[in-house]
DNA sequence: TCACAAACCCTTTTT
DNA sequence: GGGTTTGTGA
């Protein structure tokens, strides 16, 4: 490959960035939409193809899961050769990479597991009840919270002095019972992974060394985001051999409620000297207007570093600004908005609407269900958060593991089966004083205990080792398959009443689906059943591709991109949302977001507020959201009169994706008309996937519209 | 021990 | 409004 390939399509300063001497550490401060990813992967492709760099003495690091997946995407194209040896993927993901590769000198065993904020928050819950710590005094929300910042900056139980406060020292209490309990039952929750891996590479000087040398560059992503131990992480791999190359937005910073550092930036000068600062401000993303609005508004932050988007690409349309009556008029507006761009030819995918906070998505996806208009609404509770997921997959890590008393602790009366919370409670003693797992000493009492009580212990205890035994050969997904049935999960959640839609029961069938689509060569540390279960904890992005509109909220937006934009809820107290408008520095946070928010949009941005919201029960009276006031009001339309929002149902015949092409067997088409054994007739709206993995939408006469997979909905076509 | 109903709580953002 | 805990009766 030669140089010109590398910097095709670049601007100078984008090809300065890439090509720049390899001896030399950089920091990219880079706009939003200026292009930084692609130079981060055109710059490893430089240091591969001109430098001759070993792809494995490249370590990239981003935040979330879906950046590094499009820049591993992105390079295997561009590179055309494997990359497997690549140190690529999020702080958490490559931490936890570590952690396996070397558990026993983390001091803990090949089966430890992760935790996640759930899990997290019931040991939390136990301990303080164990211990008749105040509930009601000390909220658990607040110590979980209180444990995590001091892990995010590096700090453990033993480093604190409470002095005289009480409530820290009632935090650390249950910090230190915390520790205690996550070392002893080998538990890694995600702040955990973090402190642990640097400590690792900390205490070992031989390792650290190894990895040292092996890093040659070390790539960063976002780097206004890291936190104090992701910092330090960093640092610590520097030898001062090795270079680093780090890009990040101060006006891009959101996740300072999580840890995050801004000024790690300027850490940089001095900690890794000398470093070589360029900026990009060329912005290729928005229009003229969207642009200067944003930056207008950015501009009342103080203590920024300096930096101001442009864009050759023309001023384009006007900002629109709408005034709702209710939060309802509002998704009306919105919605009807929606359907007009659709009809004028856009995808529903082309629009997304952004919100400060998940609760806000649900009046949205009601007017998108009343409009029939497909969606997709990220974040709230995921896939594999929900309850019935994770109790499916308790059964696997117990399979997996015997030893693995947090999946023990969930399923062994899950479905019901007798086994009462006074058993459990001698279960644990026993475990406790034995040092033993739950599980087996669960096999060593059950002989003491009352006759009834015993029996149901033994059912469970043999229905665990028959599915051990029973699925031992069997691949992932049938190994999936297999234990939902014979634990009876499947035949629990069919006769759930409460799960109407038995939406319950088609999350368990996608988790089949899942299994099959785990691709395991990413993670070959590990054996499958152990990467697809930390899969489950680490990564939640289900698939992207999709037609459908986008709702998220703004902090998941970040990265991302589309044509249309509406941001919703412009109002005080929840867009500045109200915990923040004490603090100067939480503002200026807040204002970062709406930046980000802004700065995600291609062609035309809409923002919304209402003068009177339906909010905690009540009907609250709404003040339209300061940031509306500073952007300069030529960029703005503001539309004060009651859209007049006509409900139409839409149409299935005009159909928004026939660039999708129906397989050859040519049943499934848009407007098919289908019958489902349970939800009668229906006609199908839209339809994603290949083979066995089709998901189908389709819009029932009876229940309304309902996304399927087609391999277990049994459709009969009519 | 379990199922259901009533009462009670919260209510920002996430790897 | 909605998710979770508590209380009650079987």
């Amino acid at each position: 490959m030669n140089l010109s390939e590398i910097t095709n399509g670049l601007n100078d300063k984008q090809c300065q960035s890439v090509t720049l001497n390899n001896e030399k550490n950089v920091l990219i401060l880079a706009g939003a939409g200026s292009g930084k990813t692609r130079v981060l992967t055109h710059r490893i492709v430089y240091l591969i193809t001109q430098k001759d760099i070993r792809i494995d003495a490249i370590l990239a690091v981003t935040f979330t899961n879906k950046a590094a997946a499009a820049i591993r995407e992105k390079l295997s194209i561009l590179l055309r050769r494997p990359i497997q040896s690549m140190w690529v993927g999020t702080f958490h993901g490559l931490a936890h990479r570590l952690l396996r590769a070397h558990y026993e000198k983390a001091r803990l065993t090949s089966g430890f597991q992760i935790l996640d904020a759930q899990d997290q928050f019931r040991i939390i819950k136990r301990l303080m009840k164990e211990n008749n710590i105040d509930e009601s005094k000390f909220p658990i929300r607040k110590v979980q919270w209180f444990i995590n910042n001091q892990k995010d900056e590096g700090i453990r139980a033993q480093d604190i002095d409470p002095g005289y406060n009480y409530f820290i020292k009632n935090n650390l209490e249950v910090f230190e019972l915390y520790e205690a309990h996550c070392q002893t039952n080998d538990l890694i929750d995600f702040a955990e992974l973090l402190i642990r891996s640097y400590e690792l590479l900390k205490n070992n000087t031989d390792l650290l060394n190894h990895y040292q040398a092996r890093f040659e560059h070390i790539l960063v992503d976002e780097f206004q985001d890291t936190n104090t131990v992701q910092y330090k992480w960093i640092k610590l791999l520097f030898s001062g051999n090795n270079r680093v190359f780090c890009v990040g937005d101060d006006d891009q910073s959101i996740y300072g409620w999580r840890g995050a550092k801004i000024e790690n930036i300027t850490k940089l000068y001095t900690d890794f000297f000398p470093i070589e600062t360029i900026h990009l401000e060329q912005n290729y993303r928005s229009t003229g207007n969207i642009l200067n609005a944003s930056n207008a508004l950015i501009a009342h932050n103080t203590n920024r570093m300096g930096k101001s988007l442009w864009t050759d690409a023309g001023n384009g349309e006007l900002i629109d600004v709408y005034k709702a009556r209710t939060e309802t008029d509002e998704a009306d507006y919105v919605i009807s908005s929606i359907q007009k761009l659709i009809t004028d030819d856009a995808s529903p995918s082309d629009c997304a609407i952004l919100y400060r906070s998940n609760a806000q998505s649900r009046i949205f996806e009601e007017a998108l269900i009343k409009y029939n208009i497909p969606y997709i609404i990220y974040g709230g509770l995921r896939f594999l958060e929900r309850a019935e997921i994770k109790n499916a997959l308790g059964y696997l890590r117990l399979i997996e593991n015997s030893a693995d008393n947090v999946a023990f602790e969930r399923v062994v009366n899950f479905p019901t089966r007798g086994i009462g919370n006074t058993t459990v409670e001698k279960i644990r003693t026993f475990a406790q004083d034995n040092h033993t797992s739950l599980f087996q000493a669960a096999i060593q009492i059950s002989s003491t205990l009352p006759t009834r009580s015993a029996n149901a212990l033994n059912g469970f205890i043999k229905l665990i080792e028959q599915m051990t035994d029973n699925t031992k050969y069997l691949g992932l997904s049938e190994k999936v398959a297999n234990l939902l049935n014979t634990s009876g999960l499947m035949v629990h959640y069919s006769n759930d009443k409460t799960d109407k839609a038995g939406s319950k029961k088609e999350n368990l069938e996608e988790l089949i689906t899942a299994a099959q689509q785990y691709n395991h060569e990413q993670d070959s540390e590990m054996n499958e059943v152990v990467g697809f279960i930390s899969l489950a904890s680490l990564d939640f992005s289900g698939d992207t591709i999709n037609q459908n509109v986008q709702l998220m909220t703004i902090h998941s937006a970040k990265g991302l991109e589309f044509p249309y934009v509406f941001l919703v809820g412009m109002e005080e107290d929840l867009f500045p949302s109200r915990q923040s408008k004490d603090e100067p520095h939480l503002m200026d946070e807040e204002r970062r977001l709406c930046y980000v928010g802004m700065t995600r949009v291609m062609k035309k941005l809409s923002l919304s507020y209402a003068i009177k919201r339906f909010l905690h029960g009540e009907f609250l009276h709404a003040y339209p959201s300061r940031f509306l006031d500073e952007i300069p009001s030529r960029y703005l339309n503001k539309i004060k009169a009651k859209f007049s929002a006509t409900i139409q149902n839409y149409n299935a015949d005009n159909t928004f994706n026939q660039n999708i092409t129906p397989k050859s067997d040519g049943q499934l088409f848009i407007g098919a008309p289908v019958k489902h054994a349970k939800f009668g007739l229906g006609t199908v709206l839209n339809f994603e996937g290949q083979d066995d993995s089709v998901r189908i939408q389709i819009k029932f006469k009876q229940v309304g519209t309902k996304w399927l997979i087609s391999s277990y909905a049994n459709l009969e076509f009519v």
